[in-house]
DNA sequence: GTACGTTTTAAACGTTTGTTTGATTCCACA
DNA sequence: TGTGGAATCAAACAAACGTTTAAAACGTAC
């Protein structure tokens, strides 16, 4: 059969492929034979394409992040004038979106997942590419929400407040499956998810806010 | 019984090691000789005390959970006549101590977060064992603090935000450390968090309730 | 058609893996 | 003191790992 040499192709189908086995087993029990044998590739293909196995790792990483962002921004949806509320809620929707929103995000949402866990040398990549501006964006939200009245610390113990309840669907989501095997995650559980924690979120900052303009940061008892 | 040589701690001794080790590096990228290697025996007691690789892991991790509940469980601190409020505060706080609380426990909420991550057919067991029963305790707190006026669907949705900013500070411990390296989740650290969480929440659920009760089930503006 | 650089291939490389073996060491009991 | 079963040990096992090799297959230029 004539078949023409295509080094793009199967550097493409290796990156695809390799994405889905790193998601399914973790970097340490993903062997080169699985991904090649799936893509349908030589065993030195990896070698020959990306050097070795670890530098494929890290290029999948940058790979299933990149088009994980580009299809959901954590702007997603939000027009200029948007409310501080209506920036809460994008961000968290944007964050269930790009982490569990289809096929090819839960592959990123799992990669990322597993190197929190797991640190392979890419977490500071995550970290400083990610995660810090991520996390900045939210600490502004709900900076502005809480107002002039609350201090810094505060703030940012809200804020982890609000993205442990986006994370916690993240990581548990093999657990909610099994033991609420009617949640699918389709695009319609993700938005009424968003809108919970945001409801959750608001509550709890409206409530904290006026209690601190009422009787400065003492709590209440 | 008749003691030879001192199996039991050559058992213990691997038992302890194991849990370390497989804490560390996780079930695949773990080794017998590192674990023997550390616990100064020889390679194959593994085999000899627990038959193989996998029936050690399963062992570690039922040994870890006995110790974590022994030592912090889920009533932690409470009396008889404790209220819904300190009912959520001894149910968070003795999460964030059994799973972080000191160097051991710690082993426990590594293992446990890795099982989640990575399922290695143990999740099953520590489902049925340990999840159900402590989620369904925390469901049963919420009830009580939103009243007969909130559906159960919001409980669990509450609940889920709950549990979520607890196991935010398990699973991003490796981030938070990194971005705040003065968070070293010492015992005082996790009252202080504990305390947070709680308030966060609290403020939430009094916001979800009192709207509840005022103007029926539907959300406000 | 021939030569040349690139890509693919099957096979083998040296390690390391979990596990097993057979001899040796140990100690309670006779 | 000698015996026997339990525990330890060094050594080796086959299998699988990531990686390398050298040749074959391919497209492109002349």
């Amino acid at each position: 059969m004539i078949m023409k040499i295509d080094s793009a192709e199967t550097h493409r189908r290796l990156l695809e492929t390799a994405a889905i086995v790193f998601a399914e087993h973790g970097f340490a029990a993903t062997t080169i034979r699985m991904i090649c044998g799936r893509a349908k590739v030589n065993v030195a293909a990896v070698n020959y394409h990306f050097g070795n196995k670890e530098a494929l790792y890290r290029e999948v990483l940058r790979h299933v992040r990149r088009c994980a962002y580009e299809k959901y921004p954590p702007t997603y949806g939000l027009t200029a004038d948007s409310t501080p509320e209506e920036r809460l809620h994008a961000f968290v929707r944007s964050f269930l979106l790009r982490t569990l929103g289809d096929e090819q995000n839960r592959v990123f949402g799992t990669l990322t997942m597993r190197e929190m866990v797991e640190p392979t040398g890419a977490l500071d990549m995550i970290i400083e590419e990610g995660i810090r501006n991520l996390f900045g964006e939210l600490l502004g939200i709900v900076g502005t929400l809480l107002g002039a009245d609350v201090d810094a610390e505060t703030v940012e113990s809200c804020s982890r407040s609000i993205i442990g309840q986006c994370v916690f669907y993240l990581f548990g989501r093999p657990i909610i499956t099994r033991m609420s095997p009617e949640q699918k995650f389709t695009k319609d559980d993700i938005e009424k998810i968003s809108s919970e924690i945001v409801d959750f979120s608001l509550n709890a900052l409206n409530g904290i806010m006026s209690r601190a303009t009422r009787h400065g940061t003492r709590p209440s008892s």
